[in-house]
DNA sequence: GATAGGAGCTACAGCGACTGTAGCTTCAAG
DNA sequence: CTTGAAGCTACAGTCGCTGTAGCTCCTATC
């Protein structure tokens, strides 16, 4: 039995990101100490571990809930993790399209700057444009910035 | 002058959207009516599709912030507004690498996967590997789910 | 001129997946 | 026995919106 801290540290978790997902029912209520300590077993290591790794993917946390309510009744088919798979699959692969077109637009815009001023500025002349004029493709709209762990 | 839901429409941006501009400081506060509403012209229309342009280009908002600074006084350098972009250059291409990397593993994953239960499930199996010994690489980290508009 | 319904207004809550903070208590080392 | 790290709860903040409630206002039709 270790405590969260140790818990943490050995998923590569945050200590609040563990309490975090205590609070909405991914991982179950641990154990409490005499002092009201939360102790932890390898058994949730291995859960947390599963989180982790599956986060990494990508997996959405709604996602994970399934894939862990598969992976603790083994008889279930395994029909609803693969489709699981698939769609985060596919949605890595229109991802990674929209990126490339983005790519290519940034990359025009940055090699066509003079580095004057803002008047004469591509990036900025570019942006301006609202009819996209300057635009190899339109397929790089919704992609927005991303918020990752920093 | 033109009323929010005109502009909105032009622009392709939803209504609360420009509001919620005007309030973080992004689009000037715009003239109202006399009965209290808000009227536009064509230059707040031009700014909102450089706005809605840089976000397609997944520019951050503060970012942006930024940008139509520089846009608004054309006689400071550019140097800033090329940094912007080849800060989101990089960024986009390091999101590119890392979702090539995801789409290795999952593709791996599915085509692993036997159908059958989730007892031996490869899906479930891997993602249960807390030392990633199933992953091609370790290059699948901190790749987050996308959080985009519906 | 009355009325209906669409559009506008403000203010605030909610999303996902955490992260950070304040203000406590508990534990372990010296 | 003291000190400081680690734990606890509860809640606010992040980003970029989106949705809702409960109003008012504008325009078109009767």
């Amino acid at each position: 039995m270790f405590t969260i801290g140790k818990l943490a540290k050995q998923s590569g978790v945050k200590v609040q990101t563990v309490r975090y997902y205590e609070q909405i029912g991914l991982m179950p209520p641990a154990e409490r100490s005499a002092g009201n300590q939360r102790l932890y077993t390898d058994a949730h290591a291995a859960r947390l571990g599963f989180i982790r790794h599956a986060r990494e993917l990508g997996f959405p946390l709604e996602a994970i809930r399934t894939l862990l309510d598969l992976s603790d009744s083994p008889d279930k088919s395994c029909a609803e993790a693969d489709e699981i798979a698939r769609a985060r699959l596919a949605e890595v692969e229109s991802r990674i399209a929209r990126l490339e077109a983005l790519k290519t637009e940034l990359t025009r815009m940055i090699a066509q700057c003079a580095h004057g001023t803002a008047a004469d500025c591509r990036v900025i002349e570019v942006l301006a444009a609202t009819d996209h004029t300057f635009c190899a493709s339109d397929d790089h709209q919704q992609e927005a910035a991303p918020r990752l762990a920093p």
